[in-house]
DNA sequence: CCTGATGTGCGACGCTCTGTAACGTTACAA
DNA sequence: TTGTAACGTTACAGAGCGTCGCACATCAGG
C-alpha cells in the first residue's frame, strides 16, 4: 500500500502525461500523440518499463496490449510530494508549506483557499464512495 | 531566481543533511558524521559535485575548505514540490493536496492547521526581515 | 632548504538508468 | 504457407553516481 514507485525519465514522463490524458491506449495511439517522432518499438519499450514500474498495467485486446494508468496522477504526485517532504524535512509538511510562501510560489489567502477547497472536494468525494 | 537543481543521489543527499543540520563543515567533519565509512577523496568528490550542482558553496578557511548550503533546506524542498506540482499537474497545487487527503497522507484538520501556522510563521519573519 | 604530513583537484572505473532501436517470434487471415 | 501486425528480447551509447588512486600544493620542523 505504500510502494515507492521508481522516477521517470523525460520520455517516460511525457507518455504517463498520454495515458493520464487519453484513458486506456495502445502503442500506436500513443506514438501518434507523442512530440517526438518515434518508432514503434521505442514506444513499445517505454510502456513495458512503465509496467515494471508499477506506473500502468495493459489489458489484452484481441492481439492488442491496451494500456492504462495504474494509479491516478493526483495520487502519484501526492506520493512524489511526500518523498521529498521525507527526505528533506523529516515529514514535515509544514516546513516545506512555509518554504514555499517564503519563496514566493504560495501566500496565505492561496493555503487557506485550498484548505477550502480540499475540504469541499473530500466531501464531494466522501459522499460518492461511502 | 528560479534556477531548477539538479536532482540528489542517496550519498549526495545523505552529505547536504550533514551540511544543513550541521551548519558549516569540512570533509573530514562530513566523514566522521556519514553513515557509511568513506575515503576522505570520496567525500570531497561528493562536496564538489554538490557545489557545482548549486546546493553548496565553500569559503577557505586557511588552506581547509568549509561548506555551507548555498539554499535552506525548505527552500530547496519547495522548489523539489513545486517542479513535482508542475510535472504531474500542471502547476495545480490543489490537484496535489486533494490526492495527499485521498491518500490519507493528510486531512483536512492538519491542512488548516498548517495554513494558520505558516500565516504565524509568515508573520514572524516578516517582522525580522523587513 | 629538504621532508613529511595534510588538504586539494583531476581523472577514472564500474554500475545502473534511459533513450533509442534492430531483430527474432508468434498468431491470424487469405 | 506466407505476409502482416502485434509482441518480446537484446543491445548499445551516453549520463549520472558511488567510489577511489594519485599527483600536486603548502605549511611546520629540523
Amino acid at each position: 500500500m505504500d510502494d515507492r514507485l521508481p522516477d521517470l525519465g523525460d520520455l517516460e514522463h511525457e507518455v504517463m502525461q498520454l495515458v493520464w490524458a487519453h484513458g486506456p491506449v495502445t502503442a500506436e495511439i500513443v506514438r501518434e500523440r507523442l512530440s517526438r517522432r518515434l518508432k514503434e518499438s521505442t514506444v513499445r519499450t517505454v510502456l513495458r518499463r512503465l509496467e515494471e514500474k508499477g506506473y500502468a498495467r495493459h489489458t489484452v485486446d484481441g492481439r492488442t496490449y491496451v494500456y492504462h494508468a495504474a494509479e491516478e496522477r493526483a495520487r502519484v504526485a501526492a506520493k512524489a510530494v511526500q518523498r521529498i517532504v521525507d527526505w528533506f524535512c523529516n515529514g514535515s509538511m509544514e516546513e516545506v508549506l512555509v518554504g514555499m510562501v517564503d519563496n514566493a510560489m504560495l501566500d496565505q489567502q492561496q493555503l487557506r483557499a485550498l484548505a477550502d477547497q480540499v475540504a469541499k472536494a473530500k466531501k464531494a468525494r466522501g459522499v460518492k464512495k461511502e
